[in-house]
RNA sequence: GCUCCUGUGGCGCAACUUGGAUAGCGCAACAGCAUCCUAAGCUGAAGGCUGAGGGUUCGAAUCCCUCCAGGAGCGCCA
């Protein structure tokens, strides 16, 4: 808001798009126009033009100084008014502070976490549920409808596999008693004997065949493997504060195959080849496969249908896939097969990076090689529990702040660094509570939280009216201005799909608030307007700490 | 073979979309900070030819080309 103001004022002298920069270092200014480009037409040097520039621009609202150095021309913001403005912004807006209605009522609709059922979720799963509870929270942040689809992977031959497995190794009782890690070892089992005897394959296209034609037998055994492994995901979901809108996964997009394929052969974009039903695409040397030659529809035939009936019941104006980017090329084909089909709606493909084995390449379910969720989140709550134990002993409340704690860790090591990105899974980093961590932000929030209650026993609580000119120390000044570009860094998530630009900033906040802390003491100030201006600056803080954690999907308690 | 992605201090990353001032942060290692709001913290010093080479530009980690290295994908897995 304040860049707007700039920029108008530079556009009475300055012809063209004006874009301002962000100086490298604050002690330069808040804002920076740089003149090389003016240089050519005026005939001028740029330092020349700094200079005479920042002497003929008006002064914008809460501007205090222009400054030219060098080439540049700086803008120094006035931290007090800044500061005012801020303050009296996030008390009256708490929760909401950041918040904003960009997005207008807008659908959108995102699809993640999407795992599959017979099969444990392994790490890999977290990045794409991490993210997309993520971009969930942010998008209805910024005043969008928030539609969030797992589409869980419940059909398919990998079905055919297991019901093969299971027929034939399988045990009813192991089934009942943990039918996820039976499933996983039959899984595994499989794909282990089918290197010996690819003729397996076959069976298990067999067996999916048979449930796409309602056999009772491989009926019934899928909705046994379904049932009892979903439960186990709802706990999980529940654990670490994942939701979701809808659990219509591939079964249910399977009942609608056929017309979606008879639609798009009615566009005549589909041919026969060597016995399957292929669309060839234009600008892919690849073809798009809707039926094997086995008669049995495919994931791409799946997703086709799905997009169709989203359109139809979510009639959302933007459908966002947060899936591997291993799947990239999947999607732009289902993406170019939509449009020939006349959907015109945006259809986004985040392709977040994959989780790799330490020892390189992907972490394979099917080599028995993955690593769970489950197992992980639990040794992450232990170590917190663990390091409560020993920090902080007397803690009301151990058991669910340890549980915050180690999924806030989680959650917050996984969306730091580019989503797009793959990241090499070392159970060493995740487990680290100190430094760029959640642990570190949450902490930072139950500090600044620890001295607004410890307040209360003064007779204090934060207010908006307070003498922000005494805010006048590095820290508080850099505060002010951290408060004020919150929903800048929300905006930039937003824009790009990318939760660590909001990760990023929230590290740059905490640093500058430990600074803070231990540069500006507040309880013990003497001079108690400043007190006042300090308890003001850290409520605000606290607040920009809380709903920043919280967009991320991490809970903020107040002490820890 | 073809396509896409990545390469930044010992390690893990940010900045690349939109080129701009001294390339930021954490971990590890080093030196400090407890009469005072939570030391899961803070301060200081150290660590860089941004994979290599060319090009564009007043200016390149950022854009373009070539090469090298790693990863992913390329019709009957999803």
């Amino acid at each position: 808001m304040y860049e707007d103001k700039i920029i108008a004022a530079l556009k009475v002298h300055v012809p063209g798009e004006i874009k301002l920069e962000i100086p490298p270092d604050p002690k330069l200014g808040d804002f920076a126009f740089a003149c090389f480009s003016l240089a050519k037409e005026v005939k001028k040097s740029p330092v020349q033009i700094a200079s005479e520039l920042a002497q003929k621009i008006k002064k914008p609202v809460s501007v205090e100084k222009i400054v030219a150095t060098g080439p540049y021309v700086n803008f120094f913001l006035s931290s007090s008014e800044v500061g005012a403005q801020v303050i009296a912004d996030v008390l009256a807006q708490k929760k909401k502070f950041g918040s904003s209605n960009v997005g207008n009522g807008k659908k959108v609709a995102i699809e993640f976490s999407s795992p599959n059922i017979g099969k444990p979720m392994h790490f890999g799963h977290l990045r794409g549920t991490i993210i997309g509870n993520a971009l969930s929270l942010i998008y209805e942040f910024t005043g969008h409808n928030v539609i969030r689809l797992n589409y869980l992977g419940d059909w398919g031959t990998q079905f055919g596999a297991l019901m093969y497995a299971y027929t034939n190794w399988g045990s009813e009782k192991l089934l009942k008693k943990e039918p996820v890690k039976h499933l996983y070892e039959l899984y595994v089992k499989f794909n282990d004997q089918k290197k010996k005897n690819p003729a397996l394959q076959d069976f298990a296209r067999e067996w999916f065949s048979k449930l796409e034609n309602n056999d009772k037998h491989a009926l019934k055994l899928w909705k046994e493997f379904k049932e009892s492994t979903l439960k186990e995901f709802l706990r999980l979901y529940k654990l670490i504060g994942v939701t979701f809108d809808s659990f219509n996964g591939e079964a249910h997009a399977a009942k609608s195959t056929d017309a979606a394929i008879e639609l798009v052969q009615k566009k005549k974009l589909a041919e026969i080849d060597q016995g399957a039903l292929i669309v060839r695409l234009p600008n892919y040397e690849m073809p798009l496969m809707l039926r094997k030659s086995d008669e049995s529809t495919t994931y791409a035939s799946r997703d086709m249908a799905t997009i169709i009936d989203r359109v139809e019941k979510i009639k959302f104006e933007t459908l966002i896939y947060v899936v591997g980017h291993e799947q990239a090329l999947h999607f732009q084909q289902l993406f170019a097969l939509a449009h020939l089909l006349g959907y015109h709606q945006n259809f986004i493909h985040v392709a977040n990076g994959l989780y790799l084995s330490p020892d390189g390449g992907k972490m394979s379910t099917r080599e028995g090689k993955a690593i769970f969720m489950e197992d992980v989140i639990n040794e992450l709550i232990e170590l917190a529990q663990k390091i409560i134990n020993e920090k902080n002993p007397d803690l009301r409340n151990k058991k669910k702040i340890a549980q915050q704690v180690g999924i806030g860790a989680l959650f917050f090591g996984d969306l730091m660094n580019d989503c797009s990105k793959d990241v090499v899974f070392d159970i060493q980093r995740i487990l680290s509570f100190e430094g760029d961590t959640g642990p570190y932000l949450m902490y930072t929030h139950a500090r600044a939280a620890s001295i607004i209650d410890n307040a209360k026993s003064q007779k204090l609580k934060p207010t908006k009216k307070v003498k922000t000119e005494l805010l006048a120390h590095p820290s508080e000044i850099r505060l002010i201005k951290l408060i004020s570009a919150f929903s800048s860094a929300i905006n930039g998530a937003l824009l790009q799909y990318k939760p660590h630009i909001l990760a990023q900033y929230l590290i740059e906040f905490g640093r500058a608030f430990n600074e803070f802390y231990h540069a500006c003491p507040c309880l013990s100030e003497e001079n108690k307007e400043l007190k006042l201006a300090r308890l003001a600056l850290i409520e605000a803080s606290r607040q920009v700490l809380e709903n920043g954690l919280r967009l991320l999907g991490i809970s903020a308690p107040r002490e820890m």
